[in-house]
DNA sequence: TCTTTTAGTTGATCTGGATCAAAACCTGAT
DNA sequence: ATCAGGTTTTGATCCAGATCAACTAAAAGA
């Protein structure tokens, strides 16, 4: 245990170190702000790196829940599978952001995570980040903060799925992947989709082939260019009119 | 602040006492288990009572958030209204629930909370409660669940509205009402219903003459009879049928 | 390399739920 | 009680997206 010199100071995030053990700590996107002696501590949290290659589980609906993941590099989906066989899809994930938040209510995981491209995570212990969360109020705060947001994203999704028709859901989608991706240093205009259209469409409510036509539709409309997974945007403006309303979140 | 004897000890629930000021906890719907000492920091935390009248705002989308509320008594719905002017609902509370879980993330309420009954709440300042969640621990872990519920349910919502069909959509949330009362000591099988049959639409993706119509079919096929706000389920099992899949929960 | 498999596009048709419209019913106010 | 408002039901029509089907293109295996 620690001195209580430790709880809540607040220092540049810059201070993060780069070596591994703490590489989970920017994934967990903590612009917190920690000193060095914290950030000791937070590297107790950390556990192993995992791979997952492509098209592998990272956990299984129903399995015990013991950590969380940030994911460190790669692309993952989250999808629930319903009795009949079929499954829906209900995130992806890139790097950065954290999953299996869903599981601390139950301690078993309700969702199966699987890897779309060779990705690579870096597990933490859920049990030793609320041990440490109780030392540092920041983390828990800001650990707050994530679970909240993905709340804020789940009614996003909501409202795309109540309320929204075809096109103005595929608009979203690739508003939300570009924004994403634009926040990762990637371009924002011209990127590789790592799902299918029947992913895509599962988590968007639609079936893949009303999927492609959108594509088209906003292709032949030279808003987008569609080749295969590569996208490009052309008219980022009028994609956003499309969007119509809706928050789209993370 | 506590001496650390306060950290984590484990008694029985019924130890709760039922004054005012403690009665949030149980609305927070902590099974935690706390002794006498524990429940005296807790009280701290709980803010005032307030009272809403039906049709009145607990909060309003874009406020600046300070506090949970629980549900003490009464009904309320969260929705997101749209730039266009339509509303979303996108959820509907009952007693003992959390309200403002969303709004930790931007410190602004992202959603209106309205009363559709006379209600009361108690406000639970969020920096209080994440300070007393750092003496706590089993507080705090008991928070992130009710924080991960809230994530699952809304998957359960995503599920409804990604892929079920009219009927089934209604029986979930017919199911879903008719759990829900009954965990609080109501029948299962014979309730009102507090809110329009538009609003029923808004938070299953409907139209409300589509609501209409299928509250209509369940009551032709003897499921269930209707008489305006007033439910009566006869087959519960069928009904259960009719649900399919779906994993509906709180 | 060629072959098989899987993913994506595009067309034709069908249908569940939206939309439009009207009537019946409740609720609360005067 | 009566009236005005909102709510609910029910009918008729329409359309966005599902479904079915055929074909093309791109990976993955041999």
């Amino acid at each position: 245990m620690l001195p209580e010199s430790f709880v809540a100071t607040n220092f540049d995030v810059a201070q993060l170190r780069t070596g591994c053990a703490t590489c989970s700590l920017r994934e967990l996107c903590l612009p917190v702000g920690l000193n060095d002696q914290e950030i000791e501590v937070l590297t107790e949290v950390t556990g192993h790196k995992r791979k997952v290659q492509r098209g592998g589980y990272l956990y299984r609906a129903g399995t015990k829940f013991q950590s969380l993941y940030a994911v460190k590099s790669g692309f993952l989906k989250t999808c629930i599978l319903e009795e009949d066989g079929r499954q829906q899809v209900t995130g992806f994930h890139m790097t950065g952001e954290l999953l299996g938040l869903d599981a601390i209510s139950t301690e078993l995981h309700t969702c199966d995570a699987i890897a779309l491209e060779d990705s690579e995570v870096c597990e933490i212990p859920f049990a030793k980040l609320e041990k440490i969360s109780s030392i540092i109020p920041s983390l828990m705060h800001h650990f707050h903060k994530i679970m909240s947001r993905e709340i804020v994203r789940d009614h996003g999704v909501m409202l795309l799925l109540g309320g929204m028709k075809a096109e103005e859901r595929l608009a979203n989608f690739l508003l939300n992947m570009s924004r994403r991706l634009a926040i990762r240093g990637y371009s924002e205009t011209n990127f590789n989709l790592r799902m299918t259209r029947e992913e895509i469409g599962s988590y968007l409510g639609l079936k893949l082939e009303t999927v492609s036509r959108a594509f088209s539709k906003l292709q032949e409309e030279a808003v987008i260019s569609v080749k295969n997974k590569h996208i490009q945007i052309h008219d980022l403006q009028r994609l956003k009119e499309k969007m119509g309303n809706s928050s789209c979140t993370t």
